[in-house]
RNA sequence: GGCGGCGUAGCUCAGUGGUCAGAGCAGCGGCUUCAUAAGCCGUGGGUCGGUGGUUCGAAUCCACCCGCCGCUACCA
């Protein structure tokens, strides 16, 4: 046996001063789209996410609510939790950075990158808000006319020593990368703000803090912590084993995505990939920065930032109790680039739903399995010797499915759903309609069993299609049947190389008391 | 200020020199009733932001203008 292919990704660690909300979510199900793909498709994957806990804001939070530091965090990270599990996100290993093994991996990381040389003493010199106990960049203190943008008080100019990262010294190194590896940095609007910025020259960057209880320690000096990026970013590789389990750590690195926000971009493009130029570590793969979700004020029609003081922040679990975690997922992926930016509102959730999830896939599903199961008891008998038939004559079945791979792999999520209502469910009640297997069945009863097995067929193609994006509702349509592939042994290959049946056909759901299928996704009635 | 992007039917967008400018959703009309009042068929005359130019011919190339947005070193 050839060893399997393995797949690495991670997902930006979120501060903990506040719950989850859906720009947060939308980030994470998109990973868990592409996690879910690669295990589906064959890989070994190992999945990441995680807390950002070592910064003075969740500190301080702690300390209002009269909590421990680490319990607090310890809190948050079971509260992102409960969200996470609830959006059936698939992550193998949830990283706290509060961890001990984390702080080992980065005392470990910044010995070494001291002991090469890309580490020296200095003297950091900005302007310090006593209300935050924070230094305040030039453009936050511009922005808010002179004064800090939170205490509204002027800034006082202070130095204090610390230690700086020669992130300069690593600009041909990094140009260089970039320029051999055309995919590094995606989407490409990205990947060009990227390298101009690091073709305008970078600066040394401050990477210790002086004075403060809650981090970690820099090694060769105790009287400092690290400062966030620098800790941050070391996530990803302490989450899978550098500095406590080397064998493992040099296994799964490098990453095969980071998945981040849009924001961050420049910190996992250039000062991640230098820090681990420095170390003398392998760079990722692939950074694929994703885009923000907005909120569209019903009344105004006004699109906004998710934000608290504009008291439009929509909790995840208000989605997922209505509803539905599925149709949570499916409306992210669907109405809103992965790439770019999208648009939250209740009514458009609500179109999106009845016209995609209840109207078309989730009334085909009913229509069919209601038609086998009063007039043939559930059984198309013979149908075991039977092959798809003319429901795809008039297109390329394994292309369609190489397509919606394709954009799976580029993180086009919209572009695949799209193609797969288009090309496999719109077809598919259009053939029922153009068939009437409900009046054939009075007429020639084996011409209708033929029928509806090939609508069968195009569930079951759907239901392998839509594994990665909505896994209970592809995993109920497919075990309302009795096909022969085992649904976990199930991958995109199966949709047109048809796994020969040791059986007839049989439908494995029955209707409820009331005579009805229950529906995969009932409507939403509005008003 | 500098660099870059965008502005196409009510909404979301595709379309980058050449058949009458397209798709989905919403709306409207019809058919149908297996199904979740679902489905199917038909229906889009929108100055392709504005002006000027290049060309036999531009939504598609160039210039300028208007409007929106991103980046310009520590916010998901």
């Amino acid at each position: 046996m050839s060893e399997r292919k393995r797949f690495y990704l991670t997902t930006a660690i979120d501060y903990p001063n506040s719950r989850p909300h859906i720009g947060t979510a939308f980030e994470k199900i998109g990973a868990d789209v592409q996690a879910r793909y690669r295990r589906m498709e064959g890989y070994d994957v190992f999945f990441l996410m995680g807390n950002d806990e070592n910064t003075v804001k969740v500190a301080r939070r702690a300390t209002e609510l009269g909590l421990a530091t680490k319990a607090y965090c310890d809190e948050m990270a079971q509260q992102f939790q409960d969200v996470w599990r609830a959006l059936d996100i698939s992550y193998d290993y949830f990283i706290q950075t509060s961890d001990p093994r984390h702080h080992e991996g980065c005392r470990k990381f910044m010995q070494l990158v001291y002991d090469r040389g890309y580490i020296y003493a200095g003297t950091y010199r900005g302007w310090y808000c006593e209300g935050c106990e924070s230094f305040k960049t030039e453009t936050e203190i511009k922005e808010a006319g002179g004064v800090c943008p939170v205490h509204r008080t002027p800034p006082v100019e202070r130095s204090e020593p610390c230690y700086y990262f020669a992130l300069s010294r690593f600009q041909p190194a990094l140009l260089d990368y970039y320029e051999r590896h055309p995919d590094f940095i995606q989407p490409e609007p990205r990947r060009n703000e990227v390298i101009s910025l690091v073709q305008s020259g970078l600066q040394d960057v401050n990477i210790t803090r002086i004075g403060q209880d809650w981090g970690i320690r820099v090694p060769f000096d105790e009287r400092f912590t690290i400062y966030v990026w620098f800790d941050a970013l070391l996530n990803y590789i302490t989450g899978i084993g550098y500095g406590w389990d080397e064998e493992r750590f040099r296994e799964w690195w490098p990453a095969d995505i980071h998945f981040i926000g849009k924001d961050i971009t420049r910190f996992h493009c250039a000062l991640w990939p230098a820090m681990l130029l420095a170390a003398g570590l392998p760079l990722p793969r692939r950074v694929f920065a994703h885009g923000w979700v907005y909120i569209k004020n019903e009344q105004t029609g006004a699109v906004e930032k998710i934000s608290k003081s504009l008291g439009n922040v929509v909790e995840p679990m208000e989605i997922i109790t209505k509803f539905s975690s599925e149709a949570f997922r499916y409306y992210f992926m669907r109405e809103c680039p992965f790439p770019g930016d999208g648009e939250f509102s209740w009514s458009r959730f609500a179109e999106v739903y009845n016209a995609d999830l209840a109207n078309n896939l989730g009334n085909l599903y009913s229509r069919v399995i209601t038609l086998i199961l009063r007039h043939f008891e559930g059984h198309l008998a013979g149908s075991r010797a039977w092959e798809p038939g003319e429901i795809y004559e008039e297109q390329d079945l394994e292309a369609t499915v190489q397509q919606v791979q394709g954009y799976i792999e580029n993180c086009e999520y919209q572009l695949a759903l799209q193609r797969i209502w288009q090309y496999i469910l719109d077809p598919a009640n259009r053939y029922a309609d153009r068939k009437e297997p409900w009046k054939l069945v009075k007429q020639d009863l084996e011409a209708a069993a033929r029928v509806l097995f090939d609508l069968v067929e195009s569930l079951r193609v759907t239901a392998i299609l839509l594994k990665p994006f909505l896994p209970r509702t592809a995993e109920r349509i497919y075990r309302s049947f009795n096909f022969s592939r085992d649904w976990q042994q199930v991958r995109c290959e199966d949709c047109y190389v048809y796994p020969r049946p040791v059986d007839d056909l049989r439908c494995l759901v029955r209707p409820g008391p009331d005579g009805k299928l229950a529906p995969l996704f009932p409507r939403i009635e509005i008003r």
